[in-house]
DNA sequence: TAAAATTTTTAGTTTTGCCTAAAATTATTT
DNA sequence: AAATAATTTTAGGCAAAACTAAAAATTTTA
């Protein structure tokens, strides 16, 4: 299915609102896509003609099984993207969305794969949302914060919630990366603080504080 | 400048006419982009009220600094990209043209400056065209084959001829890639062969066939 | 349940980028 | 230099994707 940039800009909003609510509506795509109500209404017909989308004049709309599907084709080249900047061009979280946006209307599949493979098969991206697979698979994540990681159980770290400058200046000196494996090998109850391992790295230990700030999923 | 697709595409397809001649006209452009006449004189209006053209009815027109500058930005990111489809995704010379096509259009200047960092900052792309530079210019390769390649003079491998999977295999086998440091430290008259040293590779003999149609330019 | 408010759709424009056909201009022949 | 040929531009339209304003449908409220 052959499909411009706005129409994979509507079928992933679509897609996204459909996360939160049954039916999705026109005022509330409106109000995400940043554009009026009558613009989707265009788009909805469109969208239905093209057999993507269950659409009852008035009573809202729902991406159908092909809808949903290409969806899912567009959010893993999104996410790939995402996890492309920041693991290999060293780019800032916040900043690689919006590149990320124009990135994932180039539509080669043998480019997908090929980029997928170069990154290592990721699972995650790096806000750690799951990157779904080449089939629309989503693996559904235990996802959890570092300080409540079952003691010696590996983990792999999939985001952390605090951007800051302050944040990376830390978890680089820990060399702690989306990606790393992790594991926690004691627990200081006097200030929570956390002795842990990273994967090719001497251990060391980490403030309770920095623990709720980082994510990771089960291995 | 914001420019569309659109208009990138003219801008880079009158720059490549203009390295042919000197005023480029309407009909040649009009075949250039497989389009009409009549829709290249409404570019060509629209690109001179961006000031980015020197045009005179009837007379042909011309990119003014403004448009070369912007020419080369949109050149360096096409070559940029072909140089990490093949050199870091391992994707074929034949199809990297046409994503790149794509690619290329994806403006955000710090995207492209981390990408040609993590490529190394090449010179050259899989085809052995020239990459511009952040500034726009663009080195003269003083390219030729590797056969003429003075003995004992260290020169980059820029490109091979013959793309086919045997010529692939055998470059493989001795681990020749694009960017790679290639010296001939000597030459066998008998057959034409030469003994050469890839850098980080042990000396080897290469056939003077394969020597002809593989590419070097001057360090 | 009727009126008011909200939501959604329709109708009519605009812009961009393309098209064809016809007119205007320039170049080439004879 | 006049006629013919080729090139280029203009004129008028079309489709996609947006918009505003107004009409229609639904929901809420009194």
């Amino acid at each position: 299915m052959k499909l411009s940039q706005s129409e994979e800009n509507y079928i992933k909003s679509i897609y996204n609102l459909q996360e939160k609510t049954e039916k999705v509506n026109t005022n509330s795509l409106a109000a995400f896509l940043n554009t009026s109500a009558a613009s989707i209404t265009d788009m909805l017909k469109k969208l239905t003609s093209k057999k993507l989308l269950e659409y009852k004049k008035y009573y809202g709309f729902r991406l159908n099984n092909t809808g949903n599907k290409e969806a899912l084709k567009i959010i893993r080249r999104h996410r790939l993207w995402e996890s492309f900047l920041v693991a290999k061009l060293g780019m800032e979280w916040e900043k690689v969305h919006d590149i990320a946006e124009e990135l994932e209307h180039v539509s080669s599949p043998e480019l997908i794969e090929k980029l997928d493979r170069f990154l290592g098969n990721p699972k995650i991206d790096p806000h750690g949302d799951p990157i779904p697979d080449e089939k629309g698979k989503i693996i559904l994540l235990k996802q959890m914060v570092l300080k409540d990681l079952p003691m010696k159980q590996n983990a792999i770290v999939s985001s952390v919630s605090n951007q800051t400058p302050e944040m990376m200046e830390m978890l680089n000196y820990y060399g702690i990366r989306i990606g790393s494996q992790i594991k926690v090998l004691k627990t200081f109850d006097f200030d929570g603080s956390l002795q842990i391992k990273i994967a090719g790295k001497p251990e060391c230990v980490i403030s309770g504080i920095a623990a709720q700030n980082i994510y990771v999923y089960d291995n």
